[in-house]
DNA sequence: GTATTATTGCAACATAGTCGCAATAGTATT
DNA sequence: AATACTATTGCGACTATGTTGCAATAATAC
C-alpha cells in the first residue's frame, strides 16, 4: 500500500509539529473543522504505522500522539516516559528512556508509561 | 461513607486472589453470571479507592485489575511494570519497581507502566 | 489524459465504562 | 427481634471513544 500525499495528512501533521505535547483526536477537531472524524483517526493510526508518531494511552483510555524525535530515524526506541497533567491534562513525552529488563523468555513489542500527576504550571503550593 | 461487606465483594474477591495475574471485567463475567455489570465495575473501582486492587490500562484502553502484593501494607507504590502478551492477553505484574525522576516542580499521583509483547509460553521460537 | 487505487466522508456500528433511580440488604441501635 | 439508616445492587439508559463498510473522490504513475 503507497501513501499518498494529502491536505489532511499535512494539516495533521503540521498540528502535530506545532504542538509541543501529545495531542488528542479531540484537540485536532478543535482546530480542523473540514475533516471528517474517522480521517483523522485513520491518518493518525497511519502515522504510527509508518512510524512518523507514537501513541500513548492515558489513565481513561484515550489516545494520544506524538511526534517522537528520537524515532524519526527509523530506529524506534519508544521506551521512555510520558506525563499527564491532572488539572490541564497536557500529556508530554520525557526525554529519558527507561531500562526495561525482562524476564528469561519474554519479548517486548511496545511499551506504553504514563506518569499522571500534576505539572509545574498546575503543581499545588 | 462506611464500606459493607456483601457476597458480591467477597466473590470479587476471590476471583482477583485465585488469579495469578491481572484480569478485566470481562474475566470477571466469564466466571461469575449473577452479579451485574455496573455492579462489577463499581466494586472493582472501589477496590481501587480503598487500595485493595490496582488499575493497569490495556494498549486498547481496557481495564485490568489486581491485587498488588506490596500494597496490602497501606503504604503504595504502584510504580512497577506490568506486561500483557499480545498472544494470550494475559496480564502480569512485574515485580521490580523502577524509578521515576520528575522534573523540578512536577509531582506524581500515580503510574501507569505497560510492556507488549510474548510471554515466555507465547514467544516464537 | 487515462487508469489505478489510496484516501475520504458518511453513517452505522462496536466496545467499554458510567450514572440515575428505585429496590434490596448490611449494620448499628434500641 | 424489630427498627432505622444508608450502602449496595440491578436495571436501563446513556456517554465516550474509536472502528468499519461502502461509494465517491482524488493522488500518482504511465
Ligand atoms: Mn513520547
Ligand atoms: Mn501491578
Ligand atoms: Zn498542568
Ligand atoms: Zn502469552
Amino acid at each position: 500500500m503507497n501513501r499518498r500525499k494529502t491536505p489532511s495528512k499535512e494539516k495533521i501533521l503540521a498540528i502535530l509539529k506545532s504542538q509541543g505535547d501529545a495531542i488528542s483526536h479531540e484537540t485536532i477537531t478543535n482546530q480542523i473543522t473540514d475533516i471528517n472524524r474517522a480521517t483523522i483517526y485513520r491518518i493518525l493510526n497511519q502515522f504510527c504505522e509508518d512510524g512518523i508518531a507514537h501513541r500513548i494511552i492515558a489513565e481513561n483510555g484515550k489516545q494520544f500522539f506524538a511526534l517522537c524525535k528520537t524515532c524519526e530515524v527509523e530506529e524506534h526506541h519508544h521506551n521512555h516516559l510520558h506525563f499527564q497533567c491532572n488539572t490541564c491534562e497536557k500529556v508530554e513525552c520525557f526525554e529519558s528512556e527507561i531500562n526495561i529488563s525482562l524476564p528469561e523468555g519474554y519479548a517486548i513489542e511496545n511499551f506504553n508509561g504514563l506518569i499522571n500527576g500534576y505539572c509545574n504550571t498546575c503543581a499545588p503550593a
